[in-house]
DNA sequence: TCTGGGGTCCTAGGACCC
DNA sequence: TCTGGGGTCCTAGGACCC
């Protein structure tokens, strides 16, 4: 049996989902924004060959990329998260195991009985992928985790590999490690690079070559996996069952900072409903809960403020965890501040299976048990006929603070009133 | 005017215990 | 001058990821 672990993602994935359910944007420039269109987050090939790089906020390059005729999309998560789960369930017919790592990216176990060469599996994988999808994929081969991001990399950037390469049959593999710069290092961020740099180390293979002890001594464990990873020496297992959430977070900038009360209380309120929602499909309860809100870093003065409450017994229901929000929204508020962000955070997380009813009297367990079916049907309803159809009070009205997303394409795959129609 | 959102892992340090 | 030793648990903060 000849085994290796590949890094499989979808290239520019928001913008080829933009791309592949809308063919007139084929081979045009597109990009995708965040949340309230703030910044850039994906681009096509045809419009990162027009100089648009990442993570630019939209408002300082709008003038530019209508010059040049860039189409502009708001972030659509439904329809990406549709499309990603597709992708993995063509992975899961493809490789032995697999890790969902992100939205567009996998980790998997490749085992193959009969041959070394690996490229033949990987192309059949990448034509699937875009006759069923019509996603572009990028798959990188190696023995560990660091040497398929590795390889990932590598099959994106030589242009004559089609998208492939494997690390694990490659010849002088030192070679390619010292082609890559130690900023591209999965694990390698901003501070640990510029460390690196004033230590004269440059690349993958100056890295992989360092002494042990001085890694370790800098960044403990962590160092010391990532080099064991790059000699091929595999230390980061496969997560093939993802492991139940430690803590949820929802939060969202408003499209205008707000000054008022109310407008928080709304706004805290909405994301608490959302973190409901998500508690329960996740089957957990949370313990805990922490209201955040700050005014913009790009301004001064600077001013955030969070509060946190312990649950008396750990909830899901929406209800709950409103009127225990309630006094730290008073708490974290001071007027005259130019809010321009909210949200929740849900922690000391544990799973909803084994609620402790033991404790209750029979009273309080009726009044539980209602309150899951009410939560229940109104997770029903909004599943069926659109998210906010059952609503509490407070979100009655439409928000002047929601975010912006003026560029939205359609629900195409996942709301049957946004079914493309096709007239032949 | 305008700058995303949601996670994980690890470590250091404090509180507390015997 | 001089003040034990060893452990656990929790939290905050740093660093990283997409």
């Amino acid at each position: 049996m000849i085994q290796g672990i590949a890094l499989i993602d979808g290239n520019n994935f928001y913008a080829a989902c933009e791309q592949s359910f809308n063919p007139s944007l084929a081979n045009h420039p597109v990009v995708v924004l965040s949340n309230n269109d703030g910044c850039i987050i994906a681009r096509s090939p045809e419009a990162r060959d027009l100089g648009i790089s990442m993570g630019q906020p939209y408002f300082k390059i709008r003038h530019k990329l209508e010059r040049l005729g860039i189409i502009v999309r708001s972030s659509n998560y439904s329809l990406y998260g549709d499309i990603s789960h597709r992708l993995m369930l063509l992975l899961n017919e493809h490789c032995n195991e697999v890790e969902i790592y992100s939205i567009d990216e996998a980790f998997a176990q490749i085992n193959l009985s009969s041959t070394k060469d690996f490229y033949p599996w990987a192309r059949r994988l990448r034509e699937q992928a875009h006759q069923n999808l019509g996603i572009p994929i990028s798959i990188g081969i190696g023995a560990s985790k660091v040497q398929a991001k590795i390889a990932n990399h590598l099959a994106k950037t030589i242009s004559n590999h089609a998208g492939i390469f494997d690390f694990r049959t490659t010849k002088d593999q030192d070679w390619w490690l010292e082609s890559i710069e130690i900023e591209n290092i999965w694990g390698i961020g901003k501070k640990l690079s510029k460390w690196c740099r004033e230590r004269g180390i440059t690349t993958a293979l100056q890295l992989r070559d360092m002494p042990s002890s001085e890694l370790h001594a800098k960044c403990g464990v962590v160092g010391i996996r990532l080099q064991e990873e790059l000699k091929g020496n595999s230390c980061m297992k496969l997560k093939v069952k993802p492991s139940p959430k430690k803590e949820t977070c929802v939060s969202r900038s408003f499209s205008r900072p707000i000054t008022k009360i109310e407008e928080l209380r709304q706004a805290i309120s909405t994301h608490l409903i959302c973190a409901g929602q998500k508690l329960r499909n996740q089957n957990q309860l949370a313990g805990a809960i922490t209201v955040f809100t700050h005014t913009s870093p790009f301004r001064q003065p600077f001013y955030s403020q969070k509060a946190t409450t312990q649950l008396e017994t750990p909830s899901n229901d929406t209800t709950v965890l409103l009127t225990a929000a309630r006094p730290l929204i008073e708490k974290i508020f001071r007027p005259y501040r130019l809010l321009i962000k909210a949200g929740v955070k849900m922690h000391s997380l544990q799973t909803s299976k084994y609620l402790q009813t033991n404790l209750l009297n029979n009273e309080a367990i009726e009044h539980l048990q209602r309150s899951q079916r009410l939560m229940k049907t109104i997770d029903r309803l909004n599943t069926r006929f659109g998210k906010g159809t059952i609503t509490w009070a407070i979100c009655r009205s439409k928000a002047s603070w929601e975010m912006r997303r003026e560029q939205l394409s359609c629900a195409t795959t996942t709301r049957l009133e946004e079914i493309p129609i096709v007239y032949s």
